[in-house]
DNA sequence: ATAAAGTATCTCAGCGCTAAGCTACTTTCA
DNA sequence: TGAAAGTAGCTTAGCGCTGAGATACTTTAT
C-alpha cells in the first residue's frame, strides 16, 4: 500500500537521486495527517457554531479548574498561538457571552478568564461529539498501535522541548 | 517524561472522569507536533525569502517532471490547499520571476506551470537545508524508530483516504 | 448536433493569525 | 528607593487562506 507521501519519495528519488529525502517521509506525513484531522474536526464544531479557535479556549478553561479560569498568558502556552491571536479569540468568546474577563486580584497587569454558565454548557455538549470524531480518525489503527503511535509522538515532542507548561 | 499532552489528559481526568479523552493523545500530539515543524521550517525558508506556501509549490514542481511543469490542478491536489490559494500562490511567484503559466495546448481551459531557470536554481539551493532542518527536527527518534513512525503515520493517511494522486 | 453536466481556473470579500509595537504594572538590584 | 528590566495584555497593519461564485471550455448523453 502507498499513501500520497509514497509518490513524493519517489518522485524525490527519480528527480534528485543525490538527495537523501527519507526525512520528508516523516515530516510530510505528520504535516499532512495534521491537516486531514483538522478539516474533519471543524466539520464537528462547525455544527455547535464553533471553530478551532474557539473550541480551543473554552476546552482549556474546561479542563484548567474547578473554576474553569486562567489567565490569557495561561491560554497562549496551551494553544502555540501569539498573544494577539488570544486577545481577539477572548474578544469573540467574550462577545458571544461563553466567557468573562475579570482584572486580577493579585497583579494589576492580570486578567483572568472565566467560562461563563453558557460556556460551560456548550463545551460540554460539544466533548462527546469531538472524542467520537477522534475515535473515528484514528480507527484505522488498533488500540495497541494507538499507543506505539503516541510514544513515539511523545518522544519526539519531548526532544523538541515540549514541556508540561 | 511527560510531554504537554500529559498535562491536558491529566487535567480532563481529574475534571472530566467520565469521558475517555485519550484519543487527544494522539490527535492532539500530531497537531502540537505539526505545528512545531512548521515553526522550524518556516526559519529555514525566510533566509531564502519563500513562505512555506511558496516553498510547496517550487518543490512540487521540482520534483513532478524533468520539465518541472505542472496544471494548478495538480498543485492543487498535491498541496491541500483550494484552487483558490494555487491561483494566489502562483501570482505571487510568477510576479518574482520564479515560475511562468502557459495556456495548455490540448485543453482551452487549462494552464501550464513551469519553474524558470530563476526558480529551479532556488528550489535546488533551499533544498539540502530543508533536509538538514528535518533531519534535526527528528533527532530525537533512531532510524528504526523513524520507520516505525512513518509506517504508523501511512496506516492513518491510507485509512482516512489519502491516496497517491 | 446540442443541451446539460462536468472541469479548470480565477476573483474577491471576509476571517484569523502573526509581528511589531504600545501601555501599564511588577520585579530586580544597585 | 529609584531606575532599569521584565511581564501581561492589547492594538493594528498586513498577509494567506477559505468559501462562494463567475467564466470559459470540454465531455457526456440524447
Amino acid at each position: 500500500m502507498a499513501d500520497h507521501v509514497d509518490l513524493v519519495l519517489e518522485q524525490w528519488a527519480e528527480q534528485r537521486p543525490d538527495l537523501d529525502a527519507s526525512p520528508m517521509g516523516v515530516v510530510g506525513r505528520v504535516s499532512r495527517l495534521g491537516q486531514l484531522f483538522d478539516t474533519e474536526l471543524r466539520r464537528n464544531f462547525a455544527r455547535y457554531d464553533l471553530d478551532r479557535a474557539s473550541f480551543d479556549v473554552l476546552a482549556t478553561l474546561r479542563r484548567s479548574n474547578a473554576e474553569h479560569s486562567l489567565t490569557p498568558a495561561g491560554l497562549m502556552r496551551s494553544s502555540m498561538v501569539t498573544s494577539g491571536a488570544i486577545s481577539q479569540r477572548l474578544d469573540r468568546l467574550e462577545a458571544r457571552g461563553l466567557v468573562t474577563r475579570q482584572p486580577s486580584e493579585t497583579d494589576g497587569r492580570g486578567v483572568r478568564v472565566t467560562l461563563t454558565e453558557d460556556g460551560l454548557q456548550l463545551i460540554d455538549r460539544v466533548l462527546p461529539a469531538h472524542i467520537d470524531t477522534e475515535n473515528q480518525l484514528l480507527s484505522g489503527l488498533s488500540d495497541a498501535e494507538r499507543e506505539r503511535f503516541a510514544d513515539l509522538l511523545r518522544t519526539l515532542l519531548e526532544s523538541l522541548g515540549d514541556k508540561r507548561d
